[in-house]
RNA sequence: GGUCCGGUCGUCUAGUGGUUAGGACUCCAGGUUUUCAUCCUGGCAAUCAUGGGUUCGAAUCCCAUCCGGAUCACCA
């Protein structure tokens, strides 16, 4: 029988999750939910001295942010726990003295600066610093406060990469490394295979730069005689200057960062599920429910890509539209928190119809703060705004005056103020004044907003009210001929 | 330095022996929207890292070189 697929993404509670390390998580998800197999968040928490407080509640906030739940693990529970490795160590004891009885593990109670020795000796004399070329002939029996060493037994090994196919490591990849500190916490190297064996984990998803270590997992799969996973590695994601791989310390922004930045999930996955994978068509918007029925683990590209922010905000304005259209209450929800304080006290309705009038502009929610502004507060008036339009360089203050003076004139006799009467009057207007539509046209959008995008115009007007507009039209009249 | 991985428009990529090397983002031009943005059409843009092979024919196969990245912890 076929063992059942079970993925997981096991993050370290350093910190927030960033772009770069996100794909670990989409990835094994998109694998787990195509083979009806199971997702399991693990935290891997033995490095007492990078834990950061509240990390795993951050990985948990972005987790499901982008709406990658998990089956097992923080939260959930399951059959499989605990989920934390700091709770598990009893089972990485357990499989330590495994082996030890079989000679492949040794106490190793060498000081550190004794090995910080050898490391300078193997440098100075130029060949490769293996410890197992040190091993200590003495050791004393193990247990729980003394450094548990593995004991090499080097082989050439093949194993095959779903994305890097198929590959060696010589002996010389492999050495006696730390299995559990003298902390009494496992590394990193010892406790994901014990935990990966122990939860049933078919598909190792990982960065590749845990590739140069595979020598002495390869080794470690061996001397415990168990099965090997499936591995895949990823390309890093690298920064915009794209030549380094994104992280940290070079301010790699948090996934958390672009959501109050306005981005929407549903981009943010589809954009990153897309950054070095692809399903060989040209479709480029991609649901989630599109990304576990096409994604192929064997599409994954080898080379590293470049995290490219504008394709990212593209992506964004696509799924705006797509949501306004598909389900206009759930983009309402969202956009929420996202409205200018100074629309605090408008009714959810007007904010509404607002965003029905404007959603086709917005690259990010956050758009909406900048962009709505004028619906709520009068803008303060920009007379080189209008000035410096390219359709009216060529007027004169006093022609410009005139041909809002004569727009507030029209307007006043529209009796019933809608989108249809206001277009009508606009369109006598231009014949009355013998103007072109961008000339009349564009003084009265900026003298109503002075922003830079507004909607049509006359839905605009019907949003502000008559009132408003006649104000804000006779503002700038004043504006223009004090300015003379 | 050792080891490992990689290399197609500026960026993300399609491409597995025969293509005018295709698409997307960005940028530019035209059009629609009576303005801006959206949208539509078109354009700029890769001598497929370089040099050798193999072949009638190579981005695709082989070798070498160069360049880039990762990794060499009681971090993950």
């Amino acid at each position: 029988m076929k063992k059942k697929v079970v993925t997981r993404f096991a993050p370290s509670p350093t910190g927030y999750i960033h772009i770069g390390n996100v794909r670990s998580a989409i990835y094994p998800y998109l694998v787990a939910r195509q083979a009806g197999g199971k997702f399991i968040l693990r935290i891997e928490d033995t490095d007492r001295a990078r834990y950061v407080e509240g990390a795993t509640e951050l990985i948990v906030e972005t987790l499901k942010w982008l709406g990658l739940d998990w089956d097992e693990g923080p939260g959930v529970g399951g059959d499989n726990g605990p989920y934390f490795q700091t709770e598990r160590t009893d089972i990485y004891y357990e499989w330590g003295k495994k082996l030890i009885a079989s000679g492949r593990a040794y106490a190793d109670t060498t000081p550190a600066e004794k090995i910080g020795e050898y490391r300078e000796k193997a440098k100075a004399e130029g060949y490769p610093f293996l410890y197992r070329n040190y091993r200590p002939a003495e050791t004393p029996e193990w247990e729980v406060g003394m450094p548990l060493r593995f004991k090499a037994e080097p082989k050439n090994y093949e194993y095959h990469d779903e994305v890097m196919g198929d590959l060696k490591m010589g002996e010389e990849t492999q050495d006696d490394f730390i299995l559990i500190k003298a902390d009494g916490l496992p590394t990193y190297n010892f406790a994901h295979i014990i935990d990966d064996v122990t939860m049933d984990v078919t598909h190792v998803i990982r960065g590749q730069e845990y590739l140069p270590s595979m020598g002495n997992y390869l080794a470690l799969y061996d001397a415990l005689q168990i099965e090997r996973p499936i591995f895949v590695h990823l390309p890093h994601i690298l920064g915009p200057s794209g030549t380094k791989k994104l992280s940290k310390r070079d301010g790699a922004k948090s996934v958390t960062n672009y959501r109050d930045e306005g981005i929407l999930p549903e981009a943010m996955l589809n954009f990153l599920a897309c950054l070095g994978w692809n399903d060989g068509t040209e479709q480029e918007i991609f649901t989630k429910e599109d990304l576990i029925e096409k994604f192929r683990l064997d599409r994954i590209q080898r080379a590293s890509a470049r995290f490219d922010e504008q394709k990212l905000v593209w992506l964004n304005g696509q799924w705006i539209r797509k949501l306004f259209v598909e389900n206009p209450e759930e983009l309402h929800r969202r956009a929420h928190e996202f409205w200018d304080e100074y629309a605090k006290d408008t009714t959810d309705e007007r904010k509404n119809i607002i965003m029905s009038i404007i959603y086709d502009r917005l690259k990010t929610l956050a758009d909406l703060r900048g962009m709505t502004r004028y619906f709520f507060v009068d803008p303060e008036v920009d007379l080189d705004m209008l000035l410096q339009n390219k359709f009216l360089k060529k007027m004169s203050e006093e022609e410009l005056q005139n041909l809002l003076q004569a727009a507030v004139k029209k307007l006043e006799t529209v009796e019933d103020w809608t989108p249809e009467n206001i277009r009508t009057a606009l369109n006598e207007l231009l014949i009355e004044t013998k103007t072109k539509p961008p000339v009349l046209f564009s003084p009265i959008r900026i003298a109503l907003s002075f922003a830079p995008f507004s909607p049509a115009l006359p839905e605009t007007m019907e949003v502000l009210s008559k009132e408003v507009v006649l104000a804000r039209l006779n503002a700038v009249i004043r504006a223009l001929s004090n300015e003379r």
